[in-house]
DNA sequence: CAAGCCAATATTGTTGACAATCTACTGTAT
DNA sequence: ATACAGTAGATTGTCAACAATATTGGCTTG
C-alpha cells in the first residue's frame, strides 16, 4: 500500500511540532546564544513575522519564556529579555548549591553500576583534555555540564532534573553570557574537586558527596563574587 | 461630571488585569481548591465560556499553568490537571527540604530586628492556639505556612522566594488535597521544632537553623511516606 | 524655555472564524 | 463476535481583523 512510509523529516518530532513549540525553541536559542540581547524590547509583530507565524503562537511562546524567567512582561507595555544583576547571580548560585548538593546525595544512593562506568569514562575524558592540550582555558563547558548533568540525572528525581535542567541552567547560561564568564579559570582545581565528588558517590557516601558538591559550587560563587566586585 | 467614580471593584488592581491574568488566577484557585479535579480533562471552549472570555487568553493561562506543572498538555490532544504519584510527592519534599534549609541559613544571616519581632509574635500566636483549644487537629495550616513563609521572605533571596512560593508550594498544596493530608498530626512536636528553628535564627546561627529545618521537613516526609505505604 | 496637555501613531490584548488533528462511532469483512 | 477501515463530529492550533492601551511628537501656555 502507498502512504505507509513517511517523509524522512517526519520521523523526527520537530516536524510535527506546533508553531508555538517551534517558535519557543527558536526564541530560547536566540536568547541563550545572545542573538536577543538582555534588556532589549521584544516587538511581537516583528518577531512573529521573522519566525513565520502569527502573533498567537508567538504570545504562547513568550508566556512560556516568562515562566522560565528569561523574559519580563508588563501588561500593555511589552516584553523584554531579562537583564540580570550581580545580586541575582548570587541568588542563583545559592540555590544551585543546595539543589546540586541534593542531587549528589541522591545519586550516591541510586547510581547504578552502568552509570558509575559512565561517570568514570567522563572523568577520564576530562583528564585527557587537561593533560593533552596545555591550553587550560579550553576546559570544556559542555563537558563540565555533562559532569553535573550526569549526576543530576542519576539522582532519580525527575522534579529536581526539571528544576535544575529546564529552569535554572538556562538562566545560568544567560548569566554567564551576560557577565562574560567563560567557565572555570582553574580547571585543574575544578577537575580535582570533580574527582573527589565522584569518588564519594561511587563509594555510596551521599552525605560526603553532598558536602563536597556544595563546597565546589560555593567556591565558584565566591570566585565569581570576587571578580564582580573588583 | 459623571463617570469619574469607578465601581468599587475597579479600585483594585484585578480590575485592570488582562483577561489572561484574571483567568489564570481563577484557574489556579479552581485547581488548588479541588474544583478542578486531578486527572480531569480540560475543554478549552467550555472553560473559556465559563470564565467569560475567548480561547486566546485561556490558552495563555493554560501555558502558564503548565509552566507551574499544575496541568499537562499534549499537542492536538488537550490539557489535564496533573495527578501526582507518591514518588513525585517524595521528590517534592526532598527539594523542599534543601531549599527551605537554605532559606533558614540565609534568614539567620539577614533577618532584621523587626522581622525577628514578627517571628516571635507568630510563634506566640501558635502557642496560644495549641494551649487554648484542646483541639490539636486544628493547627492552622495557613499559620504553619506563615511560619515557613516568613522565613523564606527573610532569606532576602528573591529567586528562592519565587521558586518556593510560586512554584513548589502550589504543587504541595495540590498534593495535600489529593492525598487528603490535612497537615501536622503531631502539632505540639511540630511547634517545638519551629521554636528551635526560630531560636537558632534569632541567635544568628545559620548552619544550625539549616540543619534543624532540614530535619523538620525530612521528618514530615518520612511520616508521609509511612502513611502512604500502609 | 520648560511643563503639561492633546492628538496621532504604534503596540498590545482580545475575538471569532477557519484549518489541522484527534476521537468516537458505524459498517464491513473475516 | 472481533478487528479494522472510514467517516462524521468534536477539539485543538492558527490566523487576521478589531478593540484597548501605551507611547510619541507637536502644540499651547505659563
Amino acid at each position: 500500500m502507498d502512504g505507509i512510509h513517511k517523509p524522512a523529516d517526519q520521523l523526527f518530532e520537530n516536524s510535527k511540532q506546533t508553531a508555538s513549540a517551534r517558535i519557543f525553541n527558536e526564541l530560547l536559542q536566540a536568547i541563550l546564544s545572545g542573538q536577543l540581547i538582555p534588556g532589549s524590547k521584544i516587538n511581537e509583530a516583528e518577531l512573529a513575522a521573522r519566525h513565520g507565524c502569527s502573533r498567537g503562537p508567538l504570545r504562547e511562546a513568550l508566556q512560556r519564556l516568562e515562566g522560565l524567567h528569561l523574559i519580563l512582561r508588563e501588561a500593555h507595555v511589552g516584553a523584554r529579555v531579562v537583564s540580570l544583576s550581580d545580586q541575582q547571580l548570587t541568588e542563583l548560585y545559592q540555590i544551585r548549591e543546595v539543589l546540586e548538593g541534593l542531587a549528589c546525595r541522591l545519586a550516591a544512593q541510586h547510581m547504578t553500576e552502568r552509570a558509575k562506568d559512565e561517570l568514570r569514562r567522563l572523568l577520564d575524558t576530562h583528564r585527557r583534555y587537561l593533560e593533552d592540550g596545555g591550553h587550560q582555558k579550553y576546559y570544556p563547558q559542555s563537558g563540565d555540564l555533562d559532569f553535573h548533568y550526569l549526576l543530576i540525572r542519576s539522582s532519580q528525581n525527575a522534579l529536581l532534573l526539571r528544576q535544575l535542567g529546564d529552569e535554572l541552567y538556562p538562566l545560568l547560561q544567560l548569566y554567564r553570557r551576560q557577565f562574560r564568564d567563560s567557565g572555570y579559570q582553574q580547571p585543574q582545581l575544578a577537575f580535582k574537586e570533580h574527582l573527589h565528588i565522584a569518588e564519594a558517590i561511587i563509594e555510596g557516601d551521599g552525605e560526603l558527596a553532598e558536602i563536597l558538591m556544595r563546597k565546589h559550587i560555593a567556591r565558584a560563587r565566591k570566585r565569581l563574587k570576587h571578580i564582580l566586585t573588583t
